[in-house]
DNA sequence: GCATAAGTTCAAAGCGCTTTGAAATATTAA
DNA sequence: TTAATATTTCAAAGCGCTTTGAACTTATGC
C-alpha cells in the first residue's frame, strides 16, 4: 500500500494526502479526515527510506559500538540506554546502533558525518582527549557528548560533576579522621575517571596530605576487578582505613576482598562509592548500607538525547552548542559510619 | 557527493559506476579501478536512504525495547547485544532499536511487519503464549525468536534448555539428599522462568518429594528482590536446605540474606545459580564460588542474529525455518558441597 | 458584479540510488 | 572481411515519498 494507491483510491493528489496525514493545513479539514480514514482502514505505513530520502532525515539517532570495548562500561549501559529510550519514544525516532571493531571506529564516524544515515549522535565515554569528538567538530552532524573531554571548540555536552562529587567524598572522608584512603577507579584514560582522580587528588592536597600512587588502583568494571583492586590496597601499609570507590560493581568486589580479609565494611574500613542507579544493585540495600556520590545515569541518558534532540531540530548548525551539568549527591549511609581520630 | 557528481567527473554513467562499486562483473577492471579510485579520493558515500529505496533492503535488524519492561531482563541485555553487535559487525548491519511504550508494542511489531523498516526482528524474553510471535508468524518478516514459546506454527528460535538445566540442577541437589529446596525465579509468564519451574518441579515429582508452591518465589531481576525472595523461603519450616536460583543477581541478594540470618552459603544453605556470563559478575569468583547452570548469553545474541541473517539473506519466506538449542552446563562448585543424608 | 484574497487541490520535479533493456564496442570465428 | 558473440557501457525508468509553483474554487469587500 503505497502513497499513490492510496491516494488513487480516494481519487486526490499525492500532494493532497501526504499534506493530509503530516498535518498540514492547506488541506480542508473534511479531506483530511477522509484522507486519515482510509490510511487507517488500508493499515497505510509511508515508506521511511522513501521519506528519508525526499526529507533528508531519517528520524534515527547513532550510537557506535565498539564491539571489543565491553559495551562501554557494560553494566551501566542498560540503564543509561534506557533514558535515551525513554525520550526518543516521547520523540518518537530510533536508535541506530552501529556496531563497528574498534579498529575501525574513527573511520565510521567519518563515514556518518558525510552519509545521513543517522540525524545525530550520541557520544559515550569520551576519553581525556577523545578523537571522536576531536573529528566530529569539524563536521555537521549534530552530536551530544555523555561526559567532557578535552578540545579548544566549544561542542555539546551533559555530563556530571565527577571531579566535585570526588573531591565532596574525599573531604568527608577526611574530615571523619581518615589519612589514608584508597582509590578504586575505572580506566583514567576515560575523562570521567580521570576527573574523580583529580577531585579526589585535589583534596588530599588541599588537606596537606600526601598524595601516594599506589593508593590509586585503575581497572575494568568488573566484580573480579573490584575485588582485586581492594585485596592490593589492604596490602598497603599503613592500611587505608576508607576506601572512594568509582562503581557499585567495584564495591561488590571490593566488600568480598574487606571480608576475607577479616574486615567488616563500613566499621574496619570505611566506603564511598559513586552509584549510578543500577535498579538491579542498590546502595541502599547493602549491608551496611553504601555512602554514595550518586546520580542516575538513567536520567543522563533522557537529558543527552533531548539535548541532540533540540541541537537537531533547530539545525542552526553554527551555534546552539549546549551544556548541561547533572547534579551529584552526596548521600551518608551506614558505611561511613566509623570515625578516625 | 553523490553518485551522479561521481560518475559525470569520471565521465561514466551512474550505471557503470554503481556496478563498479558493488562489484558487478559487467565492468572492465581497469574501470573499476579507475572508479574506486576517485570514490576514496572524493570521500564518496551512497546515501542509505536512497539505497534502501531502490533496494527494498534496509542492511538494519530491527529490536523493539518495551521502555516500561525494566529493558528486557536488564542486566543481561548489554552482554546479549553485545553478541549480536558482534556478528552485525561481521554482516556489516546495522541494529535499529525501536524505544515503544508497552501499550503500543504489539501496533508497533505490526507495523514493522508492513514498513519495511528493517530487514527482520530480533524477539527478546518471550511469554509463555506470546503475542508478538503470535502476531508476526502472519507476516512475511523475517524474525528469530531468544527463547520459545507456545504457538502452533514454525517459526525460529535460538534457546538454551532451560528446562533440562533446571532438572539437571534440581537432581543434584536431591542426589546430595536436599529435600526442600527453594526456587528463585524469574516472572513465570516468561517462558524462560517457566521452563525452569518445569524442570524444577518435574524433577521434585520424579523423586516424589512433594512440591510445595510455598517453595516457589518469582520476582523481577534485583539484589534486593533476591534479598527478600531468599529472606521469605528462610521463614519456611522446615527451612530449605538448598536454593535454586535463577540468576546472578538474584543471587547476591539471596546470599546477603543467608548472611544476614547467620547461615554460610554453601555450608548451611547449598546453591545452584543460573549464570548467563556476565563478565563482571562471575560465579567462580564467589565467596563460595557457585555452581552454576551455564550458558553464555552473548554467545546466544550471536547465534540468534547469525539465524536471523541467515533466514533474511535466503528469502525462501515459506520455509527456511531454523530452530537452535544452546548447550547448558552444570559447573560444581564449591556452593554444593553440603550433604544432607 | 467584479476584483482580490483566501482556501484547496494538483501535476510534476526531485531526493540518490539500482536495474532493465538496449546500444556501442571489442573479440572471435568463419 | 564479415557475421556472430562477448564485453562494456549507457539512457531511462523506477523505488515511494515531499515539496514547489501553478491552477482551480470559494469566500470577501467594495
Amino acid at each position: 500500500m503505497s502513497l499513490k494507491e492510496l491516494s488513487q483510491r480516494l481519487g486526490l493528489s499525492q500532494t493532497t494526502v501526504s499534506r493530509a496525514l503530516n498535518g498540514y493545513p492547506e488541506v480542508s479539514e473534511r479531506t483530511r479526515q477522509r484522507v486519515i480514514q482510509l490510511a487507517r482502514e488500508m493499515n497505510y505505513r509511508p515508506n521511511p527510506s522513501a521519506k528519508s530520502l525526499a526529507t533528508g532525515r531519517t528520524e534515527h539517532i547513532g550510537i557506535v559500538l565498539p564491539i571489543e570495548k565491553n559495551l562501554f562500561v557494560e553494566p551501566l549501559f542498560g540503564e543509561y540506554l534506557a533514558g535515551v529510550a525513554q525520550f526518543l519514544a516521547e520523540a518518537d525516532m530510533d536508535i541506530t546502533v552501529i556496531p563497528t571493531p574498534l579498529s575501525q571506529e574513527l573511520e565510521v564516524y567519518e563515514q556518518l558525518a558525510m552519509s545521513g544515515r543517522v540525524d545525530g549522535l550520541l557520544i559515550s565515554s569520551p576519553a581525556v582527549n577523545d578523537a571522536r569528538v576531536a573529528s566530529l567538530v569539524g563536521s555537521n552532524l549534530p552530536f551530544v557528548v555523555h561526559g567532557r573531554t578535552h578540545c579548544d571548540q566549544t561542542y555539546s555536552y551533559c555530563d556530571i560533576d565527577n571531579q566535585g562529587a570526588f573531591a565532596r567524598a574525599t573531604r568527608l572522608l577526611i574530615e571523619l579522621g581518615h589519612q589514608h584512603i584508597g582509590l578504586i577507579n575505572g580506566d583514567q584514560s576515560l575523562n570521567y575517571a580521570n576527573d574523580r582522580y583529580l577531585g579526589y587528588k585535589s583534596t588530599l592536597e588541599q588537606y596537606s596530605i600526601t598524595y601516594d600512587p599506589s593508593l590509586c588502583v585503575q581497572g575494568e568494571i568488573t566484580e573480579e576487578s573490584g575485588f582485586n583492586a581492594a585485596a592490593q590496597l589492604l596490602m598497603h601499609r599503613p592500611r587505608p582505613s576508607a576506601l572512594l570507590i568509582s562503581n557499585m560493581i567495584f564495591a561488590l568486589g571490593a566488600m568480598r576482598a574487606l571480608r576475607q580479609h577479616g574486615l567488616e565494611p563500613g566499621y574496619d574500613v570505611a566506603i564511598i562509592v559513586h552509584d549510578d542507579y543500577l535498579p538491579y544493585l542498590r546502595a541502599d540495600k547493602f549491608d551496611p548500607p553504601l555512602t554514595t556520590t550518586s546520580s542516575p545515569i538513567r536520567k543522563a541518558g533522557y537529558e543527552i538525547t533531548k539535548m541532540l534532540h533540540h541541537e537537531i531540530e533547530v539545525d542552526d548548525t553554527a551555534h546552539a552548542k549546549q551544556q548541561q551539568l547533572l547534579e551529584v549527591e552526596l548521600i551518608i549511609r551506614g558505611s561511613t559510619r566509623i570515625r578516625r581520630n
